[in-house]
DNA sequence: CGGAATCCTTCCCGATACTG
DNA sequence: CAGTATCGGGAAGGATTCCG
């Protein structure tokens, strides 16, 4: 058993009440991971412009292994964010679509994509910055 | 030598052009997989209202480590989104404060955290019907 | 083709102890 | 008070192999 399914992402360790009026911190925090999990939020953009096969989708993020591809995907479609569509023919064939659910989380996405690309320079150069101060120690 | 800096979300082991036009996803999925990070937003919320002193935000976040806390912020001024700012009075006092930029961020974070908590029960139902699906098996 | 299972390495992160 | 240093368990994730 090397596949845990429901991966770490969903079920968080529980930081008991930050503040009493988010108690369902947990909840949103799980959600917030999946967007910070790289694999998820590469393979819900390349989902943008309709369904694709397994394969087509290993080819487009060429870097990713099929097994994290895979689980990736099972999360998604865990989550209510991906359908996968089974094709008995032979060879199979599997296909991967956003559900409207899916679909609507790609704006907030993009929008935090965007904020990301408006300062990446700025958050870089602090990066460098830091980085320098503390090699002279 | 067991403090890394430079923490593993700030330097990914590159995917290589997933596609053309975006040369620089990488940085981007570093700047998103801060906001993955539980513990970095937990202090991005908790510095909204001023600034805190270390002990201040470890009791507010009271499940964090204070190895966690002292990463995390380290992280968090690497990027250029937080202020440490020393008192050399004593005992010592240390203050952490978010900067434009951290503040900037806070919106699409928040954002995300509202689609997050509007559809958390949604998410929920799906995670449930797809574990049923699964144990049935 | 689209996976599942296994092995194996890396490194995250919590617990603990010590310091200025 | 605000950290740093060190150790160790466990999870994440790549490479490989096998299957329907």
């Amino acid at each position: 058993m090397g596949t845990s399914l429901k991966p770490a992402h969903t079920d968080l360790p529980a930081p008991p009440r930050p503040h009493p009026d988010h108690a369902d911190c947990r909840g949103v925090a799980s959600v917030l991971s999946r967007v910070g999990d790289k694999w998820s939020v590469f393979v819900i953009m390349n989902l943008s412009d309709g369904p694709k096969r397994f394969n087509e989708l290993k080819r487009m993020i060429s870097s990713i292994s099929q097994r994290m591809l895979t689980l990736t995907l099972r999360g998604l479609e865990r989550d209510g964010l991906v359908t996968r569509t089974i094709f008995p023919t032979i060879p199979p064939r599997v296909d991967y679509e956003l559900t409207d659910l899916g679909r609507g989380l790609q704006q907030p996405v993009k929008a935090l994509g965007q904020w990301a690309m408006d300062h990446l320079m700025q958050i870089e150069a602090a990066r460098r910055q830091f980085d320098r101060r503390n090699d002279g120690d």
